[in-house]
DNA sequence: CGGCATCCGTCATGATACTG
DNA sequence: CAGTATCATGACGGATGCCG
């Protein structure tokens, strides 16, 4: 194949997947690819400081290397982009980079943009398997489709209506839950989380995140 | 912590981890590094086209972040450049961008550096364990001390004087052994491969890497 | 010669505007 | 909404110089 930028020109397989996804931006494209199609201005939402240009330059190569494919949505709202089955390879890279990333994951900086997607993404990294529930979780209004399976948590964005469970949230209710260990029950005192549904579906829910990867 | 470059901005782990690994050559360099402490001339010859004054400033960089640091050479000729504990961390993240770059890995384009090191890296990343074996292995002049281990495969830059077996080839017959499934006893019968200790010992060395990751 | 620093040209990226 | 066009800037590649 005929690289089009500039590649290291190495045999190695580190080299090989660089002078595919080792450009700014790729992987966090990649990254917001994990939680289903996605469409051009919503990576335009997700990625602050990319700028229109560099993203059709991008979707265009990912697009020539395979990586990812235009998609028809089913609501039949346009085309959008989604990974191949090459590109949904790279979920292990994600995850490992976000892995190492995480530590430095203190409480976001003045100029951070926070967003729930990477949230979900580090939530399907962590999750052990073991619960079977169907979970529609909205933060700030953006919706997630959080599918609990048996050993693997399925994540999309996007809304359902079919759904064991319901949870309203902030950003801020998110991460008190998820990234500072706050206790599920607390929020919904504070009114930082709304719940629609069974008591026992949100322990269920609760539980599967207890003991995590 | 103040980060020198542009960064992304996002709370999120993934862009956290590229903030620091994510420009051009660093990951390459920490491959490098995967294989011992590393010297300045030792990173220079093994990135072709990587500048000299990018990569004082990638080491610099490197170490402000604490990813390595700088160490002194067992021999005592001089300095040298190593991983530190948050550094040596990145090996799953090299091994899953390898482990999918390797896809594209036929054969070497006719402008590709070829270098036993990111062969090296395959092995350690492919070895399933079982073993216990100390072998020197010079590929094309290159030392390299492979320590097989129960679950662990240990790979040095360096040359030792204690080694079960010690085997000498050329790149191309390392190729044909690792990449095409060659056998060591063919490579040997064709004057490739160079053996020096027990045929008992190169028997397990090569059973060893029968069964792989 | 190993270990850098400096200078300069080029290209990738960022910013903004424009178009179907 | 989904891009394209244009321009400015900074990152990077290449050459060279400095210093122990």
């Amino acid at each position: 194949m005929e690289r089009s930028g500039r590649c290291y020109h190495q045999f190695c397989g580190l080299a090989r997947a660089l002078d595919r996804v080792g450009e700014r931006w790729t992987l966090l494209m990649v990254r917001e690819l994990l939680l289903g199609p996605r469409r051009y201005k919503d990576f335009m939402a997700a990625l602050p400081g990319l700028t229109s240009n560099l993203l059709a330059k991008r979707l265009k190569q990912l697009e020539a290397d395979g990586i990812l494919e235009r998609v028809a949505l089913e609501d039949g709202s346009g085309e959008a982009y989604a990974l191949s089955e090459l590109g949904a390879a790279l979920e292990p890279v994600v995850m490992e980079l976000g892995r190492w990333g995480s530590q430095f994951l203190t409480a976001p900086g003045p100029d951070d943009h926070v967003d729930p997607g990477p949230a979900m993404v580090s939530m399907k990294r962590r999750y052990k398997g073991g619960a079977a529930l169907r979970v529609q979780l909205e933060v700030d209004g953006r919706p997630f489709v959080l599918g609990l399976e048996e050993d693997y948590l399925r994540v999309e964005g996007r809304r359902t209506d079919v759904a064991d469970l319901r949870l309203r949230t902030s950003f801020a209710g998110l991460r008190k839950w998820w990234f500072m260990g706050a206790r599920a029950r607390d929020l919904i005192a504070a009114g930082e989380l709304e719940l629609e549904g069974e008591r026992r579906d949100l322990r269920s829910f609760v539980r599967a995140f207890e003991r995590l990867a």
